[in-house]
DNA sequence: GACCTTTATGCTCATGTTGAGCATAATCTA
DNA sequence: TAGATTATGCTCAACATGAGCATAAAGGTC
């Protein structure tokens, strides 16, 4: 059984982050790794256009998954090298899905997201509470703190796959749960892709701080707003509008166009571009990513 | 044919950093993943015991490597998921090769580095005059200015696999260069095996920037300028001393031993020891690598 | 014993970065 | 005309970072 190569395609449409999915949601694209595909990204490419009409755009590796080998089962396992790529969503386009509605405590954007979360730490106290060692329970706590942000420890929107595996261990996700027990809202996928899916958000985030890999997102021209929505979109944490654009600025990456957004509600906003000649020409770092207190 | 797992096993001694290699530094330790094993990773603590004796710390996976498939060649190709682990050397043990030994320009503590980096920026200048267009020279110098940190743009000691990239296009390595050519110093390895120990570099230098990896390769009590020394060792680059201490001692990672170091030349030295405890109870940030001017 | 070399360690200072928020500008709508 | 809404400019305090001065505590040399 040859590996596998599956895709995490990423794109951002009405501030919302979307994933390119196959059969209602299930699946993420994928196919076998062939003699005749030149590499392993040229294989990826082939099966995503494939399957899904859609062409790649930045394309980087996430990580390699092996599931547990099955006793007396087949002597075979799936091996899955998984893929990040990023994209614009093409109008009319079917498969996308809202990458929150995997992972709904994901957004601390939203109050719901925040209840969310005030909701897991409740069950996560239960879960550490049946641990069967006093130990075992102060190790538990300890970790649901740290890896949900509680007693001020500060939310760390990088914590992605931490989050998903801490809610398969305590068997409130479906992937984990036995049939019947009450589970997280969120839709599941086939076999283990949530937990690509996770893994890719994670990079994600993790990478728009330190590269400028969010104007892969962006439609050619953009308002600061827009921008900064997009970023709040990916990281799931609202952010200081004002910081924001002068970090943004003094980054020097992108530039005006010289018009104007067309219909907004306030005062208009001027429309930038990113300046693609700088990739290569300097050394860029993403953003910091200015933080706004969760009101 | 099964996708190899492969390890690059790393210590410092001697304020050296060292990999663990096989048949006389051409191979990494590495094996095919078997059925019996029960994740990636056990495979992978398997072979590298069974080869090398030698038992696996901290492990984490780098990146998954294909091979170009060969015209009319089997219809078969390797495959390697690789890893990096994190270790401690201990005497007696063989196999242990010099990182810098492979790579000699990434050590640019030493006065040898920094000349050797001076005679590749003229030889990759030649290279790049060799392109075919105007602008293709100019692209090629702009990215090697920006690789080897030319004019003024400064080392970043985290391009270690985008420079040796380079040298393999500009065919200034044996594993690209045709037979006989002059090729740069440095010891090569099977296969593409150095790419993989390249890459092991650039995610140690990286990692111990956000993560406190660097206690990983301390023995159980240290000096600060040993810490130091380490953190120089890994990533090529001087540092400046107070600053580095007082980096080390606001992240509150290690504590005094209450012992002095013994026989050393000047003033002795406390003995520091990490607080294992703290790993997982806190979130916790490497250390900035405060750098000093190469003088 | 005085003095030099060497490493350890404490402290200051200028500069840059980051989080927070005030104030004003330019639109549209009621 | 008075909000409402978004854009944009600017200030301030707190903290982080790069650089380097100054002193302490050892051993060795004359």
């Amino acid at each position: 059984m040859p590996p596998e190569l599956i895709a995490v395609l990423i794109a951002v449409s009405d501030d919302r982050p979307m994933v390119l999915t196959l059969e209602g949601g299930r699946l993420l694209p994928s196919g076998p790794l062939e003699a005749g595909h030149r590499s392993l990204q040229t294989g990826l490419r082939l099966w995503v256009e494939h399957q899904t009409g859609h062409a790649l755009g930045h394309v980087e590796q996430l990580y390699t998954f092996a599931d547990a080998p099955v006793d007396g089962g087949p002597d075979e396992r799936r091996v899955m090298i998984s893929y990040l790529a990023l994209t614009r969503t093409r109008r009319g386009e079917r498969g996308w899905r809202g990458w929150y509605d995997y992972f709904p405590w994901e957004d601390q954007t939203a109050p719901e997201g925040r209840a969310l979360v005030q909701r897991i730490a409740r069950l996560l106290d239960d879960w550490a509470g049946r641990a069967p060692s006093a130990a075992g329970q102060e190790a538990r706590r300890q970790r649901v703190a740290l890896t949900f942000g509680l007693d001020g420890l500060g939310w760390d929107d990088e914590l992605v796959l931490q989050r998903y595996e801490l809610l398969w261990e305590a068997a409130l996700v479906p992937e984990s749960a036995p049939p019947g027990a009450p589970v997280l809202p969120g839709l599941s996928m086939a076999c283990d892709e949530r937990r690509v899916l996770a893994t890719a958000m994670a990079r994600l985030r993790a990478k728009i701080r330190y590269r400028p890999v969010i104007y892969e997102l962006m439609p050619d021209s953009f308002t600061l707003l827009h921008l900064q929505r997009t970023v709040e979109a990916v990281a799931g944490q609202p952010m200081h509008k004002q910081n924001f654009r002068r970090l943004v600025a003094q980054q020097d990456l992108i530039e005006e166009t010289g018009e104007v957004a067309p219909d907004t509600r306030g005062r208009p906003a001027r429309l930038f571009r990113f300046r693609r000649e700088v990739i290569g020409a300097r050394r860029i770092a993403g953003s910091k990513l200015p933080l706004a207190r969760p009101i």
